[in-house]
DNA sequence: ATTCTTTATGCAACTTGTTGCACAACGGTG
DNA sequence: CACCGTTGTGCAACAAGTTGCATAAAGAAT
């Protein structure tokens, strides 16, 4: 699995605690991959356990309630480099709307042009917003290696944000040109029932 | 979820049993959303309890080795109808590679040109793939509804190989302009070491 | 001083997805 | 007919991700 690999990438570029990993994935790497405060806390005891990071010193001993801050360790540093080479076919998409649309091309399209209409907003908002990123952290040239990559990621974003609202918007006007009326309307059922025991 | 309802889907396509429906799903739906045998049958087994569906007549009792074909009921019918209408949040991506681009950031880009290469080649043959399904498929004119809107899905995974092949095709292009030379290398640990416990 | 909110860590239970294997029927072949 | 590969269904155990909640410390409010 990746999440591993992502808190430690999280860890190098700066020693944290739980909380605040969780709140760093709510920006940056979390734009490509999410993870909660369990998943992460869990994460960070196995990766504690298995030497690849450690908790900073401090006063320590009721770990309740009380901060805990990581740091990488040369072995989680080295796990890390392992896979950034590592052999790993991309998985294919799982994507919701995409199995809807197929959907209706069986049970009819009735309400999905609004649901097209409410992503394409999201995913315009989604656009800018890395399109602010993108401005204000690699505005000028100047980039060393750490900032070309992670640009290149950003941009990765962006253009995945920008066939999503070219689809979308494609989507949206054929399905306005079909209009809601669809074969097999959704709803009747009730009358021309068949009974699941009717002839087993 | 949405496995159930890309199992409906399939079964108004067309009635089938549990590894038919598993070879479907190594096609066409399963482009967008794969499953493997053991989550179908599962999965069926759940929406046969239900009532969503139900298993088509013929000799049955040892259940075990015996082909078993569904189809699915009105009540089926109309969840699936309810669900394409539903007002349910893209959810990000979640992309491996991405990661490993910014992990590189921090551990260095040794050996990740030849990974993106090899995604390159997986991502061109892909579109290659789809590209020849739309030529045979949707090569004419004359598409009913859902022809209509099977092609739109498929467009998506064009589109989206599409995407994957340009960035690709740049990113390749500026690791190659980095080369291997990069920060802090990957193998150093074994003799630097920091033990866990050493200042703890 | 007590209470409330915020920061912070973590357990438990559940759902989804994956992997490995067992078992049954069916059709051919020696 | 005994054996074997294919088709077909399914259990069991695990891994990953999600949800809800408990707990603890610290600071601010009354």
């Amino acid at each position: 699995m990746s999440l591993p690999y992502a808190i430690l990438t999280a860890l190098l570029e700066k020693p944290s605690s739980g909380l605040e990993l969780t709140r760093r994935f709510d920006k940056s790497i979390g734009y490509f991959w999410s993870a909660t405060h369990q998943q992460i806390y869990r994460e960070l005891g196995k990766l504690e356990e298995s030497g690849a990071i450690r908790a900073l010193p401090g006063p320590r001993q009721p770990t309740r309630g009380q901060k805990k801050e990581y740091e990488v360790l040369p072995a989680g540093r080295n796990e890390l480099a392992a896979w950034v080479a590592k052999i790993e076919d991309p998985k294919p998409i799982r994507d919701a709307l995409l199995l809807r649309l197929r959907a209706a091309g069986v049970v009819g399209t009735q309400g999905l042009e609004a649901e097209v209409r409410r992503h394409l907003t999201l995913h315009r908002a989604q656009l800018a917003e890395y399109r602010a990123i993108e401005e204000r952290d690699f505005g000028n040239g100047r980039d060393s290696e750490g900032d070309r990559l992670r640009h290149l990621v950003l941009r990765a974003g962006i253009d995945l944000e920008n066939f999503w609202v070219g689809w979308l918007e494609a989507a949206r006007a054929e399905l306005a040109d079909m209009g809601p009326g669809v074969s097999t309307g959704p709803d009747t059922g009730t009358d021309a029932r068949t009974g699941p025991e009717s002839t087993a």
